[in-house]
DNA sequence: CGGATACTAGATAGATCGATCTAGTGAGGG
DNA sequence: CCCTCACTAGATCGATCTATCTAGTATCCG
């Protein structure tokens, strides 16, 4: 039965790799870091480095995808206000980590996209159950086209993400997350703007 | 006086770590690739990989800002359609080189992030770079608030071509591309409609 | 021609990488 | 009790990493 080192090893990875990248990290300052013996790094994880790789991106992603039903379920929110809290989550995030909380799957994400398929495709399956939370949601408001908009709002947000982090700012989040959550409003029957044209 | 050795060994680092990334690319690598000789490297950039590391993404970044500035600079483009075409640009980059060309700056700078403030600072330098080219464009054109305008069009642009390359699909940019081309319209004086609120 | 400087060439060091392997521990079920 | 199996523990391997160091070659200037 369950200790708990292989959900530690798990953890520890996820903080690590969000931080410095995949290929930065070692195995060894994974084990360091969850206080688990290296043994049991290959007994857990027989597939080596790539596996857990893509088995913390999927652990990440679908932790997030909690955090971005919670969000978008609160029901006195309407969707850009849910996407303005959203924005505003990250930008906590940066700040009290100091700028180390980036997303959890971006960075390994572009050092795997030629590197490793299979961490690639765990990356893929990530983002799209994010775009398909929010779409979800987008549709159940009426924002429309839902599966668009869920694209356009995930990407500015990641790419605002990389800009602040990167400056050490968070006004690329904060003017982003303003344009981008108009143009929410702006296609949300029950806003007081009707979409343009 | 001038042998292109140090040129190609910029290159060189300048295509592996827009692919791979800067941890997983080693030096002997880069060499490798550049056609240069190994002590060459160390005779160059005495700062050893961080320098290098550092002076590839300012050539980069350049390298860019001049694409920036073609693109921008035509006059029969409204600013919306420089937009299209810019998102254009990196659709038909990730097509040519099978999702290996993605942004030559990102990858770098979410892995520099918490690891090399030289490193990371040259990124952000870079990312200020396109971002004033692009606002100065936008004020020339009566697109306002130009700067912020621009650091959302960055960040949509930066985000949506993860996702892109990622899933191996350039939907994410064409969705995106549309979505801010309109954004932008509709901040333009000259354009058919008038912003917003 | 002589001598300084720029560059090439690569051996080597010392550390660390991911991965494998063997040995040992400990709890639970028969 | 004992056997099994999940897990721990860490030595060890070969490869690779960045960086340094010493020589050798070329080039330009006087």
């Amino acid at each position: 039965m369950g200790s708990d080192t292989r959900a530690r090893l798990l953890e520890a990875a996820a903080q690590l790799f969000r931080e410095q990248g995949y290929a930065a990290t070692g195995l060894k300052q994974i084990t360091g870091a969850a206080g688990a013996p290296w043994g049991s790094l290959y007994h857990f994880f027989p597939g080596g480095k790539e596996q857990l790789g893509a088995e913390t991106v999927r652990h990440s992603g679908g932790r997030y995808l909690r955090l971005f039903d919670l969000v978008y379920g609160r029901a006195e929110n309407d969707p850009a206000d849910a996407v303005r809290d959203f924005f505003q989550l990250s930008i906590d995030a940066l700040e009290k980590s100091e700028w180390a909380d980036g997303c959890p799957i971006a960075t390994v994400a572009l050092e795997a996209s030629t590197t490793s398929e299979p961490l690639r495709h765990a990356c893929a399956e990530v983002f799209t159950a994010w775009r398909e939370a929010t779409a979800r949601r987008f549709a159940s408001e009426g924002v429309e086209p839902a599966g668009d908009l869920a694209v356009y709002v995930l990407s500015a947000f990641e790419g605002a993400l990389i800009l602040s982090r990167t400056a050490h700012d968070t006004t690329p989040l904060r003017v982003t997350a303003d344009i981008v959550a108009r143009t929410v409003r702006d296609h949300h029957p029950g806003a007081t703007n009707n979409p343009p044209t």
